[in-house]
DNA sequence: TGCTAATAGTTAGCATAGCTAATGATAAAC
DNA sequence: GTTTATCATTAGCTATGCTAACTATTAGCA
């Protein structure tokens, strides 16, 4: 593919994004679960334990903004929050039962949202969607890779 | 395609738009403008005219909350607001000739933030990108459609 | 050992952007 | 001509983004 061929298509991309946040948004005001809070709760169930530095990295938010909204999740018991065993400084979340409920419940309403939003789209769109959204992910670092891939 | 593989891939798409929307605007706050701002400006911009609620649900926003941000694009030059000619109480919004650059800096911008970010993504990822995003559009109702599509 | 620098996380304070409820102004209905 | 409906705005709340400044711990090194 050319690159300017892929220009057109980032341009419309951009344009989705804020749209589509604010229909994800409809469903989590169902659920009780924010659309941030969901976020990390998920990254920390899927994709294990980090430092609360990575994880702000990797929900590319700023180290304090997580810090505000893990407090929150701790606060509503889906999320604990301890001491790491080797450094003392760093905290330890780990998604507790309720969390994991919560997690799925959140996801069955946006789901549900998302999937009569595009309830309109062709066989071509949803495949080709099938094979573009896997690899967003990837290129996200939202999906575990090898062992250690997030290790400095 | 059947409804469960779609399932898997519905439940990669929303866990992205989120991450996705924190990347856009860090291109946003070099630009800027930020991405409400430039949502409710290409809107008006590629869409045409329409009423201020008509813009509030295509946004996915409430009608205060479409007015605030117009009221903040009126306020930088960027959009002008005037009175509708048949209804004096509508409002009829224009993107300004410093709006037009403004959406056009903010779109390069975010543009090439996107394409480092994805630039990850494979052959087939970006041909299926091509195909799937135009449809979220379509769908989403952010691409001009038949004369007379948004009327009531 | 003890001083300094780096790192992990939090606190404080600010701006934007979502929402609902209530208000004002105009248009439509009857 | 009065009532009802609609378009937009104002007021006030919460959540979430940020930077700057702070504390606590760890690492580096003389």
């Amino acid at each position: 593919m050319t690159k300017a061929s892929l220009s057109r298509t980032l341009q419309l991309l951009h344009r989705i994004v804020l749209p589509l946040d604010r229909l994800l948004q409809t469903a989590d005001r169902e659920s009780g679960c924010t659309a941030a809070q969901l976020s990390i709760l998920a990254g920390v169930h899927y994709l294990g334990r980090t430092t609360l530095n990575r994880l702000a990295a990797r929900e590319r938010i700023s180290a304090p903004t997580a810090s505000r909204i893990v407090e929150g999740l701790v606060r509503e018991g889906l999320l604990s929050r301890g001491v790491e065993a080797g450094d003392r400084r760093a905290v330890r979340l780990e998604v507790t039962k309720a969390g994991v409920r919560a997690i799925e419940v959140a996801c069955a309403a946006r789901e549900k949202v998302l999937d009569e939003a595009l309830k309109d789209l062709t066989e071509d769109e949803r495949a080709a969607l099938k094979v573009a959204v896997p690899g967003l992910n990837r290129t996200l670092g939202l999906v575990p890779e090898q062992a250690g891939s997030e290790a400095p």
